[in-house]
DNA sequence: ATGGTGCATGTTTAC
DNA sequence: TAAACATGCACCATG
């Protein structure tokens, strides 16, 4: 198959027939790619990683020798079988496709795994998978070299017995590590390497692998492919000492040799799945390298907008940088998004602090908190880098009880790829019912670990990762105020808030614009649903606090805190809990409406990009003005307008004096004022540029449409008055809009939109702007 | 007043 | 114990 001695061999897979070079050096199955492969001064060939794809080459070209650290040129220049290095070195031919990972401490210290995945289709069955098998059991049972002692020694000692002999009919064994509690890090598992483009159920003489090793150890049918070696005496997040027996589908991999000489602590280690990596693979269409990852810090996702890089990250996967002010960084997220930052450091304590400067919009896209975690990978060839996200699971354990921590690597979800719950559960709780987990979506993340009840898995990796993080869960207040489920609450309990029953609004006019304010503060009011009947018709439903009826109510109705039946003054049918409930079918509208209710607003609070501060000031103050319902949102609509604005609203009610003290003139012209003034002017402008537009996509279509509806209804029948409604003027307006504006027009720009169905921003929106209805219809 | 920038400092973690 | 890292904070620019 190919020489045992240094020199010219083919590729691993036969039918690849791409050479290269190899070298065993000191026992080690390792070495090829490139003719500068050796250590000039130590002569150390595994102790030396080379990358010979074009992003290293034309990076630098160079590594360092981690003897004796001289530096080495990398002689493989593009070759056809380009050939990589994992850190530890795992070896892979892209021309081929077919990959062989290895894992080795680079002192000859830890045990070496060897593990691989035929990463090519074609070499999953039929000969060319064969051949490949047979190419790598080659690799095993080849003659040891004279002095080859170490390399014998240390595989009859990891079990690898068999595969230091010519018979390799045991070759699943190889996935099976020894059962002994003294070698409980061997863990043997599947190698994928990360630029392959497709995960391939790798053969062995014609059987799958999986196959093969689920005869000995189910879990790696299980198991990601991409298990790997892990450190044989640390505890490695994600990959916990004595769990090689249960599924990991989240495992660190040690990433490819960086630039630097040190190595990354594990926690950096990327911990892609393979989904994720065939998906952002697949996304790309590219071959993707995971380098490292790290976790949120309440800094990193915070508004400053500055991610702190791990330092030996930094130096290892980032261009090289002298000055302080750095470089700009293009970094592509795994939708195809590319993104510039500004890498940089600080000076630290003789030391550098690398920074990523400008992330905020990226970590909102991705919609990233604190604890999520943001992965970076590179591209081969062309070393373009790749950042990708996870997010966290948030347990409900986080906020008090301390059993678990905030930012555990059970994550449950990931930016652009989907984690397998199945897999990710169980190989932490194996009492966990997967079923459970199955298909919940993203949003649910929450829930999912809630169906851990909370439990503890009796991990030591957990609780070292939980020492490591709990700063995040225990410091980071915003970490907590960012959960989703107190966000969701907030909002709700912001859309609760009423006016004080006692209070009696003030009315300050600005603009012919008029706002209420209120000297008592809000008072929390009681939650209610909102429905829609099929006429469009509104109406609100509320629980009786004493025996939970629902009652039907007036849409306009806002009930106190505390309501029972015997506050219903609508119905005086349905006025005592002794009444009925209204009908089983209405009350299931009811409880459907209330849960899409919820989850609309939970995927809203998701999927919400933050608005333009413009934006922002234009809804909030419309709302304010003109009190619509934002969002469309028909239970935010019978709130009352002040209070349902968040802290730190900057709309024009909000930046009022308090209520009762200093109402303005509207010939006042202090700074509020005047900024009052001048915002609603630019709200206006924009607001009718917009309805304009919006109006004329409108216009048209329905002046389409109505054409044909009259065409086919009113065939030959002229009607002027119908010609008239035809017209573009009417058609600006829909039939609700008409009656509204109609209704604005007569109370003199007044507010009348609130409570209508679904459509109801745009009315309230055009309705709010009666001063410009006239003009939009004259525009159009 | 607000937000950005650069650095300092306290805390955590690896050795 | 030193390095790494998270974050606080002073200073400055801008609106």
């Amino acid at each position: 198959m190919f020489e045992v001695k240094t020199g010219s061999k083919v590729c691993m897979n036969a039918s690849c027939g791409s050479t290269s070079t190899v070298e065993w050096k000191k026992g080690w199955p390792l070495r090829s790619g490139s003719l500068a492969d050796l250590c000039f001064r130590c002569g150390s060939a595994y102790e030396t990683s080379l990358f010979c794809e074009t992003f290293h080459l034309e990076q630098s070209g160079w590594r360092d020798c981690y003897l004796c650290n001289k530096r080495l040129h990398c002689g493989c220049i593009a070759s056809k079988l380009m050939v990589e290095f994992m850190d530890y070195g795992g070896v892979g031919c892209t021309s081929c496709t077919n990959c062989h990972q290895l894992n080795l401490n680079k002192r000859g210290e830890n045990p070496v795994v060897f593990s691989r995945l035929a990463m090519n289709s074609q070499h999953t069955n039929g000969e060319s998978g064969i051949s490949s098998i047979r190419s790598e059991a080659d690799l095993f049972s080849q003659p040891l070299v004279p002095g080859d002692d170490k390399r014998e020694e240390f595989m009859a000692q990891r079990g690898f017995a068999n595969f230091m002999k010519p018979d390799n009919n045991n070759a699943g064994e190889m996935h099976e590590p020894s059962s002994t509690p003294s070698q409980p890090s061997l863990n043997m598992a599947l190698a994928t390497l990360p630029y392959s483009p497709s995960f391939a159920t790798p053969v062995v003489d014609g059987k799958t692998l999986m196959g093969a090793a689920s005869q000995s150890q189910s879990h790696i049918g299980q198991c990601s492919a991409s298990s790997i070696l892990q450190k044989p005496s640390k505890s490695v997040p994600g990959t916990p000492p004595g769990t090689s027996k249960s599924a990991q589908a989240r495992i660190g991999r040690p990433p490819v040799e960086g630039r630097g000489k040190g190595h990354l602590l594990p926690r950096y280690w990327p911990k892609y799945t393979d989904k994720e990596l065939q998906q952002i693979s697949g996304n790309l269409n590219l071959n993707i390298v995971p380098l490292f990852e790290k976790t949120l810090s309440a800094s990193d996702a915070g508004r400053i907008g500055r991610l702190v890089l791990p330092k030996a990250c930094a130096e290892a996967y980032f261009p090289p940088i002298s000055q302080s002010e750095g470089i700009p960084l293009k970094i592509q997220d795994v939708r195809g998004k590319e993104w510039t930052f500004q890498f940089r450091f600080w000076p630290n304590n003789n030391s550098r602090m690398y920074v990523l400067e400008g992330v905020t919009p990226c970590i909102q896209s991705m919609m990233l908190q604190a604890g999520d975690t943001v992965t970076f990978s590179r591209v081969d060839p062309g070393g373009k880098l790749i950042m990708g996200a996870r997010k966290a699971a948030y347990t409900v354990d986080m906020q008090g009880c301390g059993l678990t921590n905030g930012t555990s690597n059970e994550d449950t979800s990931s930016s652009g790829v989907t984690e397998n719950p199945t897999s990710i559960n169980a190989s932490s709780c194996p009492s966990q019912t997967p079923e459970e987990l199955k298909g919940l979506p993203e949003h649910l993340s929450l829930k999912k670990s809630e169906m851990n009840g909370g439990r503890i898995c009796d991990d030591p990796s957990r609780v070292k990762d939980k020492k490591r993080t709990r700063t995040i869960g225990a410091k980071n207040k915003r970490l907590l105020l960012h959960s989703e489920e107190l966000r969701v609450t907030w909002e709700e309990a912001q859309e609760l808030l009423r006016p004080s029953p006692n209070a009696k609004p003030t009315v300050v006019v600005v603009e012919d614009h008029e706002f209420e304010e209120f000297d008592e503060p809000p008072v929390f009011g009681k939650r209610t649903i909102i429905t829609s009947r099929p006429s469009g018709e509104q109406e609100r439903w509320a629980s009786c606090d004493d025996c939970t009826k629902w009652r039907r109510l007036p849409v306009d109705a806002l009930l106190p805190a505390k309501w029972t039946c015997s506050d219903n003054v609508w119905d005086v049918s349905r006025c005592s809990c002794c009444a009925p409930e209204e009908s089983l079918k209405d009350l299931e509208n009811v409880l459907r409406a209330g849960k899409e209710y919820k989850k609309r607003r939970i995927q809203a609070a998701k999927t919400e990009e933050e608005p333009s501060g413009l934006d922002a000031l234009a809804s909030a103050a419309s709302a304010a003005v003109l009190g619509d319902a934002l969002g469309g949102d028909s239970e935010v609509a019978t709130t009352t307008r002040h209070p349902r604005h968040r802290v730190g609203c900057s709309c024009i009610v909000c930046i009022q004096p308090p209520s009762g003290k200093g109402r303005h003139k509207p010939t006042c012209g202090c700074t509020v004022c005047s900024t009052v003034k001048r915002r609603f002017k630019t709200l206006m402008m924009r607001r009718k540029k917009k309805q304009l537009e919006r109006d004329e996509i409108a216009a048209a279509a329905e002046a389409y449409e109505e054409h044909n509806n009259k065409e086919a209804a009113e065939q030959g029948e002229t009607d002027e008055n119908n010609g008239e409604k035809e017209g573009r003027i009417d058609l600006n307006c829909d039939p609700y809009n008409r009656e509204d504006v109609e209704a604005v027009k007569e109370e003199s720009k007044r507010r009348e939109c609130s409570g209508v169905a679904d459509d109801v921003l745009g009315l309230t929106e055009l309705g709010g702007e009666a001063a410009s209805c006239e003009e939009l219809k004259a525009a159009t």
